[in-house]
DNA sequence: CTGCATGCAAATAGTTTGCATGACG
DNA sequence: CGTCATGCAAACTATTTGCATGCAG
């Protein structure tokens, strides 16, 4: 088990160790928080959740935390421009993302025909593309009705 | 020719005077830059460029003329987290924009395949999708090298 | 021990808003 | 001419930053 990553936790742990960045309990809770959920949580709602059992952490802790946590590659940014960023833990690479207009919930579709669009961007632009951003907005069919 | 839609400053016009709004030198100023730009211009470049034929124009009435015409669906809003949002004004319903990442130029690729991920998501997710955004970025021909 | 991380408060920047004045229709 | 648009400045909000203190290594 040496050296093995058991998940996206350990992961963010060892990549901070690496750096090394120290390893503090308000940076564990927000690592925590980051790799546990998959409701692509904001700032505001990592804040909330980790003053609950350790309510002295303030929010500019949290936010350099994720400034941090983001250079690492190891949590995936999706900034909003209504200032209500979330965070994607668990999948730090670029994928789309279906977003409820009603409740805001976020959750990871599965898109296989999204590979063609890349090849078909690369082939037809002469851009080195990087990376993207694919956000689909909707009705979920919880919020119907 | 009568109320025929010659361009997409005409539209913006007659939207405005559908629904009451005055017509006032500003906003035929902002009306135009929008309607004329290909380049997706951000609320300081409308500014900028208007203050040089018409320096008595403060960013507020930017600010008002814009949410207005996004009311009227005559405008798309790119917006970014990092509060430089962009404004189609000739193409104002959603499509996929490619981004230069150097020189942050935007423009519209033609992305066919496109319609396969949409229709893909409606099927298995169950949403009834409403609109989506979705960006590329990479580095453009002109930047690399 | 030494320096990086924390918490607090102040600073920042894009955007919005309130209000008195001015001009469209 | 009444009402809505404008310009100014102040308010707002998410985020960043500076600095003194505290704790990880």
């Amino acid at each position: 088990m040496k050296g093995e990553v058991k998940n996206r936790r350990d992961k963010i742990i060892n990549a901070f160790k690496e750096k090394g960045y120290r390893i503090t309990s308000q940076r564990l809770a927000i690592f925590d928080i980051l790799a546990k959920s998959d409701e692509h949580p904001s700032v505001d709602m990592i804040y909330k959740q980790i003053k609950k059992e350790f309510p002295v952490t303030s929010l500019a802790t949290v936010y350099k935390t994720i400034v941090a946590v983001k250079e690492l590659g190891e949590v995936l940014e999706l900034g909003f421009s209504d200032g209500c960023n979330r965070y994607d833990g668990q999948k730090p690479y670029p994928h789309p993302h279906l977003i409820c207009t009603v409740c805001k919930k976020i959750c990871d579709p599965d898109l296989e025909s999204l590979e063609h669009v890349t090849e078909e961007l690369r082939k037809e632009s002469g851009y080195k593309i990087d990376h993207h951003r694919i956000d689909f907005f909707g009705v979920c069919p919880d919020c119907q009705g």
